[in-house]
RNA sequence: CGGGGUGUAGCGCAGUUUGGUAGCGCACGUGGUUUGGGUCCAUGGGGCCGGGAGUUCGAGUCUCUCCACCCCGACCA
């Protein structure tokens, strides 16, 4: 391609409306342009980009004997009602209605048409196990788009559906998916992390997400290296591994802490670390009054509390509410005569000796306390943090921010028995399949890509996902010698198939420079000052390394260089 | 839907307080210049100042009212 021909056009200011890097790259680089809230023009560099994640994708499917099927993007009401699905996807789908006011939803997903080509082809269990994918648009009516391609209105989903006489055999096959997944995502360079995962409105038995690691990112998780467990940090259980230690009593003294509401004021006045506080949170939890105790540095898990609790509303007390149990705003602890007020600790306080905690006077803390110094119930009520320990294996546990690329589901008869779809089975028995559904979703894909691979001056795409491999540049273009050479290469490259840009615009070297670095063409090519010597310049983008090569041997240079990328 | 904000040239913004001829940078056109890191000079085009209604001799600016978009939350590939 030339670039002069070529529907590309850089920016060099950021967009103003954009606050992850990814998608400012993505914006900059002529690749998107949002049209409205959650819809985008895809511009030819992006869609380049998409043909070679689906060329990946369509290659992982083809390894789980995934057969590739296009399902009608229209839905009708009567379909979907058949699964429950109408009222509950509810104002998450586009509606629409045709002229004799038949009412149609713009798919937002297919397991509905997955299991009507299951009903229709299987006739036995000899028909047993077979799977489908599609790669197709998708609408959702999302309540808020945002953060660019990573959540909008339109997306592109490759959804893979499977169907299995047996509990086992879908097991057996989610197992084939999810090791197909784990590859893909390597093979386009992207870190990934599965994670146990809650349903949703897809329900099943049992679902994986896999979750892109990056600086930026919806959600906080937290995963082991160690046993590829990942969980929302949210979610993530930290295990009772803590013994009580109830060798010390009555050793405590009284600290005055005068205006120290808050830890940091206390590390301060008496020199300590975070780590030797218990800090007391109260809250009202559905009118009921809890004392919840942490490590001064760990912060309370609402979710967990709310769920050990059983409560809906969970609000931090009042200063009257406080007041009410007998102790004193920021002073809070859990010694001494409190009424109306279940205390609860967090596990790890029980290991702890020696701590600091408020006594429930104003401008008093106690020194050098105890578990023995206090009652209290044991439970686990903290966010998990780095380096804290694994729950499955004992290993230690990473925190990062991770997007969802992918969501796999074993959705056992959920579907399939709402559309009574059977198989006769070997014992001659009529039965209702298994089913299992697979979704990623496209445009999120690329976006991870470029969030995990870039740096301050753009894109360095992988080489499995790069439109082009390499970008020529002719720095001169009034130089007839330097655009004869280029497209000599440019020729011999295009002619051995390797994808190649030539930059040929009336530009100065500089913009052609930038312009490389922020698209992310792996090698570059530069015909300049050096030809006078019968040479060209070659710099590798991922590590910056330059070397100079004769005009003869360049694209011998070229391929060897892409090889051992 | 709840809370916070922004709409002025393709993009990024100033001007709104105190009403008085619509501005700047980038991008774009033309002529020249430069050619290894977003050259420089000259010159030109481009606006219903988000829409509607009002106040006023006069509204980008004041009032009312719609609308769109962005950020935080619930949702999700």
């Amino acid at each position: 391609m030339k670039y002069s021909k070529f529907l590309l056009k850089t920016q060099k200011e950021k967009p103003s409306d954009v606050d992850s890097t990814a998608m400012s790259y993505m914006v900059r680089a002529g690749m998107i342009k949002k049209v409205s809230a959650g819809l985008f023009h895809y511009m030819p560099y992006f869609n380049m980009i998409m043909r070679k994640v689906e060329f990946q994708l369509r290659r992982a499917m083809e390894s789980v004997d995934c057969s590739e099927v296009k399902f009608p993007l229209l839905v009708s009401k009567e379909t979907l009602e058949k699964s429950g699905r109408w009222n509950a996807f509810g104002k998450e789908m586009f509606k629409l209605a045709d002229r004799n006011q038949a009412e149609y939803a713009i798919s937002p997903t297919n397991e509905e048409y997955a299991t009507l080509v299951a009903g229709s082809f299987v006739r036995s269990y000899n028909d047993l196990p077979f799977s489908i994918y599609q790669i197709q648009k998708k609408y959702r009516d999302e309540i808020r788009p945002r953060d660019g391609v990573v959540r909008a209105r339109e997306f592109t989903m490759k959804d893979a559906y499977s169907f299995h006489a047996s509990e086992e055999d879908l097991s057996a096959y989610y197992k084939r998916m999810a090791k197909a997944y784990t590859d893909f995502f390597t093979t386009l360079g992207i870190k990934t992390v599965p994670v146990v995962a809650d349903g949703g409105a897809m329900g099943g038995l049992y679902c994986d997400e896999y979750m892109a690691i990056g600086d930026e990112g919806e959600a906080e998780i937290a995963f082991c290296d160690k046993c590829h467990y990942g969980a929302n940090l949210e979610t993530v259980e930290i295990n009772d591994t803590f013994k009580e230690d109830m060798r010390f009593k009555g050793n405590y003294k009284e600290v005055i802490t005068p205006d120290t509401k808050r830890i940091v004021d206390l590390v301060k006045m008496l020199q300590r670390e975070p780590s030797d506080f218990v800090k007391s949170m109260v809250y009202n939890a559905g009118g009921q009054l809890v004392m919840v105790l942490v490590r001064g540095d760990r912060e309370v898990n609402e979710a967990k509390l709310a769920k050990l609790l059983k409560c809906d509303s969970l609000e931090l007390a009042t200063e009257k509410e406080i007041k009410s149990i007998g102790s004193v705003m920021g002073y809070v602890g859990p010694m001494g005569n409190l009424k109306n007020v279940r205390i609860i600790g967090d596990y790890e306080i029980k290991a702890m000796t020696n701590f600091i905690i408020g006594a429930n006077k104003p401008n008093v803390h106690y020194m050098d306390v105890n578990n023995a110094d206090f009652k209290c119930e044991w439970a686990d009520l903290r966010f998990a943090t780095e380096n804290d320990v694994c729950p499955r294996c004992g290993g230690k546990l990473r925190v990062a921010m991770g997007n969802e690329l992918g969501h796999i589901f074993a959705l056992g008869t959920r579907y399939t028995d709402k559309f009574k779809t059977t198989f006769v089975d070997a014992d001659g028995k009529e039965k209702i399949m298994q089913m299992g559904c697979y979704g990623i979703g496209l445009e999120r894909t690329v976006a991870s890509i470029i969030d995990q691979h870039h740096d301050e001056k753009g894109l360095v795409l992988p080489l499995s996902v790069a439109p082009f491999k390499v970008d020529i540049i002719i720095v001169d273009t009034k130089k007839e010698n330097q655009v004869q050479k280029a497209t000599e290469l440019y020729d011999k490259l295009e002619e051995n198939g390797i994808p190649v840009l030539l930059d040929d615009r009336k530009a100065g070297a500089g913009v052609k420079f930038n312009d490389f670095e922020l698209i992310g063409v792996p090698v570059r090519v530069t015909f300049g000052r050096a030809l006078e010597n019968g040479e060209v310049e070659i710099e590798i983008r991922k590590t910056g390394e330059r070397l100079n090569a004769k005009v003869d041997d360049a694209y011998k240079m070229v391929c060897k260089i892409l090889k051992n990328l």
